[in-house]
DNA sequence: GGGTACATGTAATCAGTTACATGATTTA
DNA sequence: TAAATCATGTAACTGATTACATGTACCC
């Protein structure tokens, strides 16, 4: 069985995960139970949802039941095949280094083609948008949560920190100062 | 042609940008001109280029010549067009907020399924990671390159800085304390 | 009993990834 | 001149996103 964690991706393990950690659960259910833990950091589509428990079923690292009642909706558990999966994976290594995709870094790092202005503009909307977000996190933070996912809050809160302040200092704001740190004089983009 | 702007990805506008501030360059030339920018943080495999550059040209934002020499190889160049679309596009506001996607986080979140040994551990496996990270950042930035994409590289400084930090201190090491912040007295996972 | 928000699912499309194949240049 | 590495490209696949369609519960 060790042979085929290699096909499972991130998100099969998501779903195994929360579904070892609560139990039985309909498919908005797990919708809702990642939305409330690693949902926030790890987006999940809830169409993804009905593909991903499907090929879990066929794995037999989840079980299927149809409920009984008028709605006859699905619920999913984990098998303990599925549960060993999950555990096989949380104590192996993870030697890709994260991705952080983030649509204002890139407009950055094109700035040069911009005029200083635009990039400044882009500064405050980026400063603005991560104090929302680190606000949203805080005003999380003080709900109750199991231990470990508030741990991960923890770093999105360091990370949005991180942003806030560069996007702050780093960048000049609406102040007419040159777009970069002024210890390096801007030159013009070669070719 | 600003509706059709928006059909472009965020890679299209990578393509887009670096022929802009590079000019004439062929695909293996944008290869490694991505890679040397923001191929740090956006990570963009070469086969895409091929599909995506197919696509600009049709669109009209790019034009492709045939080299004459022996090689024959296609060289793109940004049409004013498509100028224009990097420049709307660099004007406009970014709203949806920035992805991290962090196997170490997502395993993380799940470590009331593991022991605190596991969770120990992966804590030192993380904590090394960003420290490599970090370091090869730093030499890195040692380089010559655009003031902006220096920018760029300071807060991919600052995320790893975060990050090794919080690995670091919020998780403890091999030490035997509970797995997370002392403050919280880690209940156990419900149900 | 009609509207609104919540819940459940399918289908089509698109972007991203992996695997493969081969040609050209450099170096031992 | 053989091996190794760099360069160029295609094809197949998988996973993620979007759009749509409909059902159920609640609330006015």
């Amino acid at each position: 069985m060790s042979a085929a964690d290699a096909r499972l991706s991130p998100s099969d393990y998501v779903i195994l995960g929360i579904l070892a950690a609560a139990g039985p659960t309909t498919t908005y259910g797990l919708k809702r139970a990642i939305a409330s833990s690693v949902g926030y950091f790890w987006p999940f589509p809830h169409a993804q949802l009905y593909a991903e428990t499907a090929r879990l079923s066929t794995l037999g690292l989840l079980s299927e039941m149809q409920e009984d009642g008028g709605r006859r909706r699905r619920v999913y558990s984990v098998t303990p095949d599925g549960r060993a999966a999950v555990g096989r994976w949380l104590e192996t290594p993870t030697p890709e280094p994260a991705q952080f995709r983030d649509l204002g870094l890139l407009k950055l790092a094109f700035g040069s083609l911009a005029g200083p202005e635009a990039v400044a503009a882009l500064a405050r909307d980026q400063a603005a948008a991560h104090a929302e977000r680190l606000r949203v996190y805080e005003a999380y933070a003080g709900m109750p949560m199991d231990p470990h996912v508030r741990a991960t809050l923890e770093l999105g809160l360091r990370y949005e920190r991180a942003a806030l302040d560069f996007w702050r200092e780093a960048i000049p704001g609406a102040d007419g100062r040159p777009p970069v740190a002024r210890s390096s004089p801007a030159p013009r983009p070669r070719a």
